[in-house]
RNA sequence: GGUCCGUUCGUCUAGGGGUUAGGACACCAGAUUUUCAUUCUGGUAACACGGGUUCGAUUCCCGUACGGACUACCA
């Protein structure tokens, strides 16, 4: 089998959408399986759409989620450059081969042209209102200008662009790894525009030359690119290429979460979750997009989460490392349909992967939040902190987020559990408790509970009477972690003077 | 409008001519937890519709409906 060879070929027109992750994920996957090599191309052949930036974007954003790049820019690789902008004189080159062999055509019909043409089949209630077979000879180019006009016009400097002829009356078939056979019959595809008048090859020359040169053996792309297939079949087939034609996959679209149709950034806005991978600021508006890396999301977790959209392994097993998910991945298991995206699965896997982790992994998310704040702390602290914690959190933000009653004493107090809780036998309990605890050094969480057992029963009350006033005091809140690891983490001496805070400040509800 | 693609619980999906149509997320309930969270147990919930083919269709075929993509000198 020849070595397999996959690109992701994005455009540098903004951030990279989570769709196209998830098509750069696939490639890599089947790369890796095979021992292949995964290539980054860039498809910058509109000038006008270019955001600078953007490009940086990409790779970084790829680099995140661990899909690593083999050859592409970047990174380098004996088909260099792989910047299409870079290649213009090559599809110059193969733009001219199909001229000469009668296969495209110089067209000079002006935007105008082209609208009247438009507007002049509307009318006639025309099947399909296309440049191609039934309107070429009716328009300005080198079909129907003799060859001498058309060596003047182009010395002339004319503008131009060269199309392709779509042979008449051809069935084009195509076979799809995923959706199995397609076939179009040829008189549906019009005679795209190969060349543009800047010079600058369209996405459909420049792509199918590149995967040619490139060696490309899978071209896994988006479903949105379907309908142009057959257009590129027939174009491996204008240059002879139809033997070295790579295999075609194309994947299900990734959907709103609502409704129907793709999933865009304005979706994303409205629900309130990212769709790129990284901050993206737009250069120009200076509006600012989160990405999941800064909203909370591992990438190991994004990538196992959008490996199960649209793939699946026939198991029941979803927890999958990219090292796992390169050995399960076929792209026979890839579905058909179109997968909505739902952030609560993706919240899920996060919070998978988040507890998966040591109590020591967890530190130094606790202690990078910390140093934020200039607050100090061990990390053996930080360590205990964590472990009262891990079952609470979901993002690495929510460590310090639902922790902060550890470093600051609670000055307000949660009024409910007051005008249940405060009464005369907690304070009772709650002095006693805090006397005992002034005569200690240090207090272990089992010390804790022992004492507080002993200090209630000698005063004739059960504990648990009194457990979540003691949370209040010492947490401000109402409900928190395991209490009795609360005190040993903060210590006795703290402990002590919270009880000793609340009891001077605390007024009992009516 | 035209071309192409698709359709199993709310969501992601497994399955496939005869199944109690399975799992996960979400949701609900119970248990554990002195609280909340966790955890555990249980529950609600799906084959778009109509025709064939067949002893039998959710599964195969054809239509219909619905949804989507594409329809630029954008990718």
């Amino acid at each position: 089998m020849k070595p397999i060879r996959v690109r992701f070929a994005p455009s540098p027109t903004g951030a990279l959408h989570i769709g196209g992750v998830r098509t750069a994920l696939y490639n890599f996957l089947l790369a890796r399986k095979y021992g292949g090599t995964m290539i980054l191309r860039i498809e910058d052949t509109d000038q006008t759409r270019f955001v600078p930036g953007a490009e940086e974007y990409i790779i970084e954003a790829l680099a995140w989620a661990g899909i690593e790049i083999d050859e592409g820019v970047g990174k380098g690789g004996p088909h260099a450059p792989y910047r299409q902008s870079e290649r213009k004189h090559i599809y110059q080159k193969y733009a001219q081969q199909l001229i000469a062999e009668g296969k495209a055509y110089y067209a000079f019909d002006t935007e105008q042209d082209l609208e009247t043409m438009r507007e002049r089949l509307k009318k006639e209630d025309a099947i399909n209102q296309q440049y191609g077979i039934s309107t070429r000879g009716q328009m300005n180019n080198s079909l129907t200008v003799s060859a001498a006009e058309v060596k003047q016009k182009l010395d002339a400097g004319e503008s131009y662009v060269i199309r392709l002829k779509v042979p008449a009356d051809q069935s084009v078939e195509l076979m799809d790894l995923i959706r199995g056979q397609v076939v179009v019959s040829s008189s549906q595809i019009d005679d795209k525009v190969l060349m543009k008048s800047d010079g600058m090859p369209t996405y459909h020359l420049a792509n199918v030359v590149d995967d040619y040169l490139m060696q490309i053996t899978h071209v896994i792309r988006g479903e949105e690119w379907l309908p142009s297939a057959p257009l590129h079949v027939l174009l491996y087939q204008a240059f002879g290429w139809q033997n070295a034609m790579p295999q075609f996959a194309h994947l299900p679209l990734l959907l709103k979460p609502d409704g129907n149709g793709k999933l865009s950034k304005r979706d994303a806005d409205q629900m309130g979750f990212p769709i790129f991978p990284l901050n993206w600021t737009d250069p120009k508006t200076k509006e600012l997009a989160k990405g999941f890396r800064e909203s909370g999301y591992l990438p190991e977790a994004l990538i196992n989460f959008l490996a199960f959209l649209g793939w699946n392994p026939g198991t029941e097993q979803e927890i999958f490392s990219l090292q796992q998910l390169t050995e399960a991945f076929t792209v026979e298991r890839i579905g058909k349909a179109g997968a909505k995206f739902d952030i609560h699965k993706a919240q899920w896997f996060n919070q998978q992967y988040l507890r998966a982790k040591s109590d020591s992994e967890l530190a130094g998310y606790l202690l990078q939040s910390l140093q934020n704040q200039k607050i100090e702390c061990s990390q053996a602290k930080a360590e205990k902190i964590c472990r009262a914690m891990r079952q609470r959190i979901n993002y690495p933000d929510d460590i310090f987020e639902n922790s902060k009653f550890f470093f600051f004493a609670p000055t307000t107090f949660d009024e409910q559990v007051i005008a249940k809780k405060w009464n005369e036998e907690a304070v009772k309990v709650l002095s006693a408790y805090r006397d005992e605890l002034k005569k200690m050094s240090e207090v272990s969480s089992e010390a804790a509970k022992a004492t507080l057992d002993t200090v209630a029963a000698s005063l004739g009350i059960g504990a648990g009477k009194i457990l979540q006033v003691l949370r209040m005091v010492i947490t401000g809140q109402g409900s928190g972690p395991d209490l009795m690891l609360t005190i040993e983490i903060l210590g006795s001496d703290e402990t002590a003077s919270r009880l000793d805070y609340a009891l001077k400040n605390i007024q009992p509800k009516k």
